[in-house]
DNA sequence: ACCGAATTTCTAGCAGTGCTAGGATCGCGG
DNA sequence: CCGCGATCCTAGCACTGCTAGAAATTCGGT
């Protein structure tokens, strides 16, 4: 029983090698120097293993993108500190390499089917909750949440603004899987991955305090699509960097009625 | 001399084929299904000759993106239709079948230059065509005050905002050759194309007056991007249709500072 | 400890991709 | 009419994602 124990593991452990191999390939040397041949090479096992664990390249990529959802998702959530010194250590935290991702296999999971069946996770029609309340609705996200949002709604809409960019940023290979690389991963219905809704859930609970009487959920949208818009266009230099810091000041003063 | 004019004549003919080939080919069954193998099948030439063309592939999907530049600024520049008649026919010349497109070529043309000094090349504005229930949920959206766009620098900030979600939604692959396929077209620099500064410029145009205090080109960065993210984003599912004109509604409201 | 069975892995190959060298073919000037 | 230069096509390269069938490995039962 041990021996099939250890092959389960096993092969856990080769398939999340393959994800991470991917991704490590794919922020070094681009999504198109991605090949199952040289992912086989890079995990020292021959192409076909890669479909036992796979349907095919796409797979892959959504694997990559899922990890990304989380990660994306957790760096949004993540606490505020009060010191600029502690905000600093977070986004490094963002930027964190994949290697130290992969070593530790109690973070962020890559397998879709382990995520998606937590029911409690069902933030999709959130959208009836259209209130300030949706945080007491959703207490996972804000328990730990910024504290000085409650005090500063405003500086924690900035706070997520950044590190949105940061993040897309710092990982422009996996925010490339993530929106990019058509992974056709199921987004605004039921089985959306749970990651895929703590992004978006983590958005929208920041937005919702200075929501006022507008819907918070088509703020949130709208929000996500500028935050989008702008890591994209900026990334193949279609957005001027230097004015990076008024786009975002300007984004928060508008979403935030200043 | 008849002769070589005539050479040279074909050969920006053949050329002109090409990328409507591509775009057509693109927008029938997407990019994925644009093969060299194809195209030269398509114009009924060997795959060598394309390359007499273009450098590559990726010069003739950049061909195609700069086409769509150039149509995406003149739809955003058109002036507000008093007629609507006039807009319908315009509407039909943005989602005419590329087929047509190739067989007549006095329609909307290959040649960037030609497109933006065409008028009749216009692009929808799509309020002409837009659905009762719209129309009824937004008063303001209605054919007539399109006329005083002019007047009232909300309405006209919200018409080009329509029309770009319009062209996005409307030619799927050719705003993927704009954006989403990577075809280092120079965006901010001094050799940017023509096209693609009148398409910004059309945007920022229509936010100057609402600027107020704000710098008008962040502004309208910041408006490009919300429009972007929100074009691709609802592209591939990840936006709901149902709140699309309320996401509209809100990223007016929230520029013009309502 | 062995040996057949079952699982796992690899070798070899398919159809398709972008792209190119070199030979065939065409049209033009003389 | 011919020769020559421009034009075009055939054939092929190295690569892609993916897969069938052979080889190797591990397993369970005696």
């Amino acid at each position: 029983m041990s021996a099939q124990e250890r092959k389960v593991r096993d092969r856990a452990q080769r398939e999340r090698s393959i994800v991470a191999a991917a991704r490590q390939l794919a922020e070094s040397d681009g999504w198109e120097a991605v090949t199952t041949r040289r992912l086989a090479e890079r995990i020292e096992y021959s192409q076909p293993v890669l479909y036992s664990h796979f349907a095919g390249k796409d797979a892959i990529v959504a694997a990559v993108a899922l990890e990304g959802f989380a990660e994306l998702a957790q760096a949004l959530a993540q606490p505020a500190a009060a010191d600029p010194r502690a905000a600093a250590a977070d986004s490094r935290a963002v930027v964190a390499n994949p290697k130290t991702v992969v070593a530790d296999p109690s973070a962020v999971v890559a397998d879709p089917k382990a995520v998606v069946t937590d029911p409690r996770a069902a933030v999709a029609d959130s959208r009836a909750v259209a209130d300030p309340k949706s945080s007491a609705a959703n207490p996972k996200s804000s328990a730990a949440n910024l504290r000085s949002s409650v005090a500063d709604p405003r500086a924690a809409v900035a706070t997520v603004a950044r590190r949105y960019l940061k993040f897309a940023e710092a990982n422009p290979a996996l925010y490339d899987a993530m929106f990019n690389l058509h992974t056709d991963l199921p987004f605004g219905r039921a089985d959306t991955p749970a990651p895929l809704r703590a992004a978006f859930a983590a958005i929208q609970d920041v937005l919702a305090p200075v929501a006022g009487g507008r819907d918070s959920a088509v703020l949130a949208e709208l929000t996500w699509s500028a935050l989008h818009g702008i890591a994209t266009l900026s990334r193949d230099g279609r957005l001027p960097p230097e004015y990076a810091t008024e786009r975002i000041d300007a984004l928060v003063d508008l979403v935030t009625g200043q």
